[in-house]
DNA sequence: AAGTGGTCTAGACCACTTT
DNA sequence: AAGTGGTCTAGACCACTTC
């Protein structure tokens, strides 16, 4: 925001260049406007699936070089949050789109291609969150929550069984009719119908024997080995906004992994 | 490695720009000196944990300019195959090094703090490679692979029992007597004795029932349930140089995974 | 002081898309 | 033709490490 002469303490749009003095909360350039689109994003400024103004154009807005601010989205882009495309401008990546549609679902069958799951909703139901519920999604011990309860199938057959698990107060209007109606992925709901994206996850994972209840549901013996999943999904400022208890059938499918 | 007034077709050490006609090969420089450099990682001429040349001396011998190599050398540290440190140099990566260990081992415990697993060599084995090995490795069927059988303890409990196949031509004078004595993963002593740097690595896993012969390595109960990994890791080139069948316990531990 | 990677700028040109 | 992201250069200065 400042020609290179003269020096760091320019006027800076988050923190300033740290010098002579402690500064404690220094961060490059690049860095401070990767934020500030970030919060651009996150205040639906630039809603999922729109474009965001030019690297040009965001340069003259925070006063910086082009380059500077192409730093800032390269990473933005490897973390997925947006999307360039050569020729067309940046876009702010949505759920919805079937490049990156379930990007977070890794289980694959160990033969064949694999097809779009279908969904069926058991069961949707408010109620006030349980401690290990509250605790993992930050919020008050018996603040509202919503449970949802779903099956779904590959290639007609069901395959996997959660539970849903979000915060009462993002989610407000959900109801079954709502999902059972939706086409795609839920989180494309999600985006569109309650302002909230996933940006990141975690998983934990466990074989486990199925129960009555689940082995019912999917069709498998009581005491058949089953892959529980444990997902834990994250918003803008890293806040967890999605608690997900999962059971795979691995009989003809398999959770994929890439190491680096 | 030519000014930008000479537009491409000047002198690629590897492939050259594309312009008028067909150019089907064509990849943008820092590509090529990416690749350049992958070379002189793959032939050793710099070896794991050594100092590779600075940015200015590889742009000098190249024949471009810094900005070029950094971004070729940018890509090559998000693929962990080499480390930056500031002030020091570029490092090759290795997996010796507390900082990088056992990246490849995503088993967590549940509570606490993950130690450093012990190891205990079953049974170290030559043998004509049975077909599903010798397809995955992408060698001839019936040469010769090794065939490494060990137990890991976490914190003195059997927690992973697995056979980790191997190509017969490369490691050659694997003993089980070198790799008891060897501290430290086991990726470390594939490296400095064996020239075979693991790179990049699949995984597909599955919740399976224990059978007789693991229940009784794991101190577990026949038909409890466990996780089946298996695991193909790659070197230079994408080869493949590593079948891993693992089974891993997942009572008090659990196979840990971030999604983006 | 000298050398390394890390940041920032300014400007040129290329490849792709749309008008 | 105009606009976008993608590549490449050249040069300046900063932060960190070593001598």
């Amino acid at each position: 925001m400042n020609p290179t002469v003269t020096p760091p303490p320019a006027a800076g749009p988050a923190a300033s260049s740290g010098q002579g003095a402690a500064s404690p909360t220094f961060s490059p350039l690049y860095q401070q406007i990767k934020a500030l689109i970030m919060q651009s994003l996150q205040s639906g400024e630039w809603k999922p699936g729109e474009l965001i103004p030019s690297e040009v154009e965001l340069a003259l807005r925070y006063k910086v070089s082009q380059g500077t601010v192409r730093k800032a989205i390269d990473e933005l882009s490897a973390e997925n949050l947006v999307v360039r495309r050569q020729g067309k401008g940046t876009f702010v990546a949505t759920h919805h789109e079937a490049r990156v549609q379930f990007r977070f679902l890794k289980l694959m069958p160990d033969a064949g291609e694999a097809h779009q799951p279908e969904n069926r909703i058991v069961e949707v139901k408010r109620l006030r969150g349980p401690a290990e519920v509250t605790r993992v999604l930050d919020i008050k011990a018996g603040d509202s929550v919503v449970c949802i309860r779903r099956i779904q199938y590959f290639d007609g057959v069901p395959t996997i069984a959660e539970e849903i698990w979000l915060p009462g107060a993002i989610f407000k209007g959900l109801t079954a009719e709502r999902l059972a109606e939706y086409k795609g992925p839920m989180y494309g709901l999600f985006e569109t119908e309650f302002g909230t994206q996933m940006i990141r996850a975690t998983e934990k994972l466990k074989a486990v024997l199925a129960d009555e209840a689940t082995a019912a549901q999917l069709n498998v013996a009581v005491g058949a080995p089953v892959l529980g999943v444990e997902r834990v999904s994250y918003t803008y400022g890293e806040r967890p906004v999605e608690l997900r208890r999962a059971i795979y059938v691995t009989a003809s499918h398999h959770y994929h992994n890439e190491l680096s």
